[in-house]
Formats: structure tokens, sequence, C-alpha cells
DNA sequence: TACATATTAGTACCTGGTTCTAAAACGGTG
DNA sequence: CACCGTTTTAGAACCAGGTACTAATATGTA
């Protein structure tokens, strides 16, 4: 085997599991750990210990921010079965590296997430939405979701909620939400609904 | 300070800052490092490697699964322009923990998602949507969408995308999504748009 | 004062490396 | 064949960030 081609399997053994040490390199491809380190040490990869750092500092970030992915955006004013208001900070993990431009569904989330919690009940789903996404969001900008109830059936029924997004003073997103509610958990035979709650 | 009092301290400071060395802490709590270290091993707070090591371990599964969320759903069928058809199982970081209910957006994300992807452009974005939750998506079942395009303006113009997710024989969601496309980056003045991109 | 608990000090040892020097093996070329 | 450059291997010194263990010194308290 040559040395490329070593070095080549040694990025795919790595990439596969980044777990593995030294020594153990030098048991699946047969040659003396100071190869193995000088191979490493062309290619770039880090040693163990910094790898596991690395991918401890990386995951760190997100999950922390996963707290705030479960009602995607913050709730700054809720008035039950009236209207609400979210904030929703577009970062890195919003967007796609590639242009910077937030994900549908993120946008999606912030009204969809705050179009539920307004509903005051115990559990409430969104059932259908008509949703405009007017202009696109970039990476860095504040989302500003305001949500107001339209129509309010009773326990049971369904509540029309619509949700308008802003980045300043610019309509970003538009959206029209039906959200059926119900006071008790069994209440799923047939029901036309799925989706978030607070 | 008493013993009880350090020890609530350090637990404090190692949940709010994992990479923090004994070195470190001895600074920070004003004791010996063989305090700090009798300290952790009656707490059961294992050395910086350790935890750096368990943080990589756990969420090296999680990385794992991230890709398959850039694009919601891992896309298995593909004709541009035409159709296409996602897979998407449903896991714990999908569904709120309360009820096992999957959350919203990530079920329209993976429509979303594929009716961008089936348009052949350089970028095409959501401009806008009519959806409907048919029934909730639960824990561990398998969303397949199918996206069928209905008509297909030319280059810059918009495309029509019906998208349908079952679980087994039964439809679960259905979305009727406008997407914009165009072939060139600098089209941005006031266009109706946003969202993703394969 | 005596005893227990808490704290500090110090040493040997560990893993998984880095850094450096140097020797050997291999492969071609004149 | 000898010579040379590359590649590989070997070995020793050193490092961070610890563990494990022994032992001495505070500190409180009955």
């Amino acid at each position: 085997m040559s040395k490329k081609e070593r070095q080549q399997q040694l990025l795919r053994i790595i990439d596969g599991n980044p777990f593995v040490t030294d020594r153990e390199l030098t048991r699946q491809l047969k040659v003396s750990i100071q190869t193995i380190r000088l191979d490493r040490l062309e290619l770039g990869i880090p040693e163990l210990r910094e790898r596991m750092k690395q991918m401890a500092e990386h995951t760190y970030d997100q999950v922390r921010s996963l707290p705030a992915d479960e009602v995607v955006g913050e709730i700054v004013d809720l008035q039950l079965d009236k209207s609400g208001i979210s904030i929703f900070d577009i970062r890195e993990e919003h967007v796609f590296s590639r242009n910077g431009i937030a994900r549908g569904h993120y946008v999606f989330g912030q009204a969809n997430s705050l179009a539920v919690a307004v509903i005051n009940d115990e559990i409430a789903l969104t059932a259908s939405a008509e949703i405009r996404f007017v202009r696109m969001v970039r990476l860095g900008e504040k989302c500003i979701a305001k949500a107001q109830v339209r129509s309010l059936a009773g326990r049971g029924g369904k509540a029309e909620v619509d949700v308008f997004t802003y980045v300043g003073e610019e309509l970003v997103f538009q959206g029209h939400f039906i959200v059926y509610r119900s006071a008790n958990e069994d209440h799923s035979e047939g029901g036309i609904r799925s989706a978030d709650r607070h």
C-alpha cells in the first residue's frame, strides 16, 4: 500500500470513528505509531483528545440552543385567547450555510408555535394553515411575530389565528392558522389535527 | 465557606462551564487542588477529559443525524421538475417529550424541503403554501412524503408543487406549495420569497 | 486534651499524545 | 555497484490533566 493510499484510508477510518487512538490505528494499518503520527501531521488531523474537545465544544452551543428550539422563538407577550408576540433571532444554525438564508420551517415554526401558544387549552394542535413567505430572512435578522386570535369556537372546536412576522418594519411572513383545541387528551379518533403546543 | 457550600458552588461552576480544569477551579474557589479533587470524587464529577469525551460521544449520534436535518427527511427518489419521495423517521428530538407528538414544523419541514428539492434550479424558495395537518404524527412513526410538480413556469417564474405525507397508508399531511425559482442569485428586490433549497 | 474531620502536600503513575534526533529500509539513478 | 532522497521506524524527553496513595497539618468540638 502506498503512502497516499494509507493516508486516504486513515482519513476514512477517523471519519468513520473519530474516537480511535493512534495505537488502534497501528493495528488497522499495520504501520508503526510514528508513521501514523507523521500521517496525521501531514493531513492536519489533531490528536484524539483535541478531536473530542472540538466535538464537545461544537455541540455544546447546539445543546444550549435546543431549549430555545422547543418553542421556536421567545414569547415576550401573551394574552391567552387574544394575542401574543414572539421574538426569534436568526442564528447560524437556522440558515443554509451556503447562502445565509433562513430555512423556511424555522420561520414557520416560530409562527406556528406562537399560534398554538395563544390558544388557552390543554392541547392545541395546528389543523391547517395558509402561509406566505413574503421575503426571505437572512442570518442575524430578528423576527418579531405577532399573533391575533380572530375567532374562537367553544372547547373542542377550532380557533383561527393570524400571525404576521416582521423584521423591523418589513413584513417577512404571514400565516393564517386553524388550531384545534380539546380539553381532554383522548379526542383522537379521526380528528383532523397535528402539531405544536407551547 | 463550608464544605457543602463549596461543593455546591463547584457544581454550579462546572455546570456553567464544563470545560474548566481543576487548576482553574483552585483559583475560583481558593482551595488547594487536592481539595478540588476530593470534592469531585465525592460528587462523582469525572475529570475534564472524561467530561469532554462523554459530551462528544453523547452528541456524536446527534451530529450524525444533523445532515439529515438540513433536508428534513432523506430523499430516496427524485425526478427533477417532476416528482420526489422522502422518508423521515420521527425520533425523540422531533416530538414534544410531554406527549410524544411530532412538532409541526418538522412535518412541514420535510414537505417543504422536498417541494423545493424537486425544483431543478439554482435557488428555489418557498413563496407560499397551503397546508393541512390531517392527523397528528407520533414518536417512532415513519413519514413518507410524496411530491408532484403540478405546473412549471419558465426560469424565474413559479412552480406549483403538491406534497402528501403518509404514515403507512394513512395521510397525515398535505400541502400545496408555490415555489419561486430564479437562475441568477441577484433577483432580490422585493421578491416574494423565502425558504429552503436542498 | 484528645479525637474526628477537613485540608494540604507530595510522590508515583497513567494515557495519549508532541517534539526532536537518529537510525534503518526502500527505491530509483547514474 | 554505490549514492541519494524519501519513507519508515525507533527511542528518549517532555507535556497536560489527571488518578491513587501516603502522610502531614489544620480546625473544630466534645
